[in-house]
DNA sequence: AATTCGAGCAACCGCCCCCTA
DNA sequence: TTAGGGGGCGGTTGCTCGAAT
C-alpha cells in the first residue's frame, strides 16, 4: 500500500502518452506542413460530418495533418478538440448523474482542477464537459454546502452530505483508496520494455483509447514494436463479479472506431480488501459506471 | 412584444511537456 | 545539447438561448 493518487494518474497519463507517442512515430514527422487559411467558430454539420469520416476510416495519426487530408479550413487542434469533445464515438451527453456529480466532486477534492483526469475517471465525459460542468454548477454547490455548513456548524447540527467537513472527509478517503499496491509487468514484456521507465504500475487502471486489440476475452495494449505487450487474458467483458473474498473482478470494454478500442480496464483479482472498499460496481456498459458510494465514503 | 440578464457550453488561447532531428 | 514541432491541458472568452422583467 505505498501508490499515491498521483502515481495513479501518472501512470494513466502515461499509458496515454504511450499511445499518443506511437501513433506520433507512425508518420507525423518530416510531413509537409499546409499552410491554408483557418477558419474560427462553431463547426458546421458538414465539417463535422468530414472530420468523422475521415477519422473513422484512416484515424487521425497526426493532427496537423488531418484538417488537410479531410478537407477542412481548420487547424490541427481544432479538429482534435473537435473529435475528443464532441465528435468522438461514446461520448456521453447531458446532463449529469448523480453518481458521476458526486463522483466529480470526490474526485476534484483529490486531484484539484485535473480535469482530464477527472474526466477519466467519468466515462464519456470529456474534460472540457467536466470543466464546463464544475464552473457553471458544481463549483456553486460546494460553495452553497460550506456556506450552509458553516450557518449548521453554529448550530450545533451535522451536516448530512456536501458539507466542507464532508468534503474534506471524501478527499481524505479517496486518498486512502488510491493507495494500492502496484503490479510489475513482467520483464520480458514488450509494453514493459517501451515503457522502461515506469518502474510500478497500479494495478487499477484507466484507460482512453488505447490503440490495441482485443479478442475473446482479452485486451491488450500494443507496444511500439507492434507485438503484443500487457494482456489481461482472464477478465471478461462487461462482466461484473465480487469474489468471495471481497476483491473485485470487472472489466468493460466496448470496441468503436476500427483499430481503436475505448477501454476501461481493471485488474482483475487482489485490487484491495474487503475491508477498505468494494472500487466499483458496473452495468452493463459504461453508462452503468458508477463507485459503490456505500463502501467507499 | 421587446429587452435585459444570466446560465450553459463550445471553442479558442497560451503555456507546458515531450520527442525528434 | 538544443531548437522546433506536435499534442495535452487548464483557463478564458464569447455566443446562444431561455427566463425574467
Amino acid at each position: 500500500m505505498s501508490l499515491k493518487s498521483e502515481h495513479v494518474c501518472s501512470a494513466i497519463s502515461e499509458l496515454r502518452k504511450f499511445s499518443e507517442n506511437r501513433k506520433i512515430r507512425m508518420g507525423c514527422r518530416g510531413s509537409e506542413k499546409a499552410k491554408m487559411k483557418c477558419k474560427k467558430g462553431l463547426w458546421s454539420p458538414e465539417e463535422d460530418q468530414r472530420l468523422k469520416d475521415y477519422i473513422l476510416n484512416h484515424g487521425y495519426g497526426c493532427w496537423s495533418e488531418v484538417p488537410v487530408k479531410a478537407g477542412l479550413e481548420r487547424n490541427g487542434k481544432s479538429c482534435r478538440l473537435r473529435w475528443i469533445n464532441y465528435l468522438r464515438p461514446g461520448i456521453k451527453r447531458g446532463k449529469f448523474s448523480h453518481e458521476e456529480e458526486d463522483l466529480a466532486m470526490k474526485l476534484h477534492a483529490v486531484l484539484g482542477n485535473k480535469w482530464s483526469q477527472i474526466a477519466m475517471h467519468l466515462p464519456g465525459r470529456t474534460d472540457n464537459e467536466v470543466k464546463n460542468y464544475w464552473n457553471t454548477y458544481l463549483k456553486k454547490k460546494v460553495k452553497k454546502s460550506e456556506e450552509s455548513d458553516s450557518a449548521k456548524l453554529s448550530d450545533h447540527n451535522p451536516s448530512p452530505d456536501l458539507s466542507a467537513e464532508n468534503y474534506k472527509n471524501k478527499q481524505e478517503n479517496f486518498n486512502k483508496i488510491l493507495l494500492f499496491d502496484t503490479f510489475e509487468p513482467s520483464e520480458s514484456s514488450s509494453y514493459n520494455h517501451g515503457l522502461s521507465q515506469q518502474k510500478s504500475w497500479p494495478k487499477v487502471m484507466f484507460a482512453d483509447w488505447i490503440f490495441g486489440e482485443n479478442s475473446d476475452g482479452q485486451v491488450s495494449l500494443e507496444s511500439p514494436d507492434g507485438g503484443k505487450g500487457l494482456t489481461w487474458d482472464s477478465c471478461s467483458f462487461d462482466s461484473r463479479e465480487t469474489l468471495s473474498n471481497g476483491d473485485l473482478r470487472a472489466m468493460s470494454n466496448q470496441e468503436f472506431a476500427e483499430g481503436g478500442s475505448y477501454v476501461s480496464c481493471f485488474e482483475p483479482v487482489d485490487l484491495v480488501g474487503s475491508d477498505s472498499f468494494d472500487l466499483l460496481s458496473f452495468g452493463g456498459n459504461f453508462g452503468g459506471f458508477e463507485m459503490n458510494q456505500d463502501l467507499m465514503f
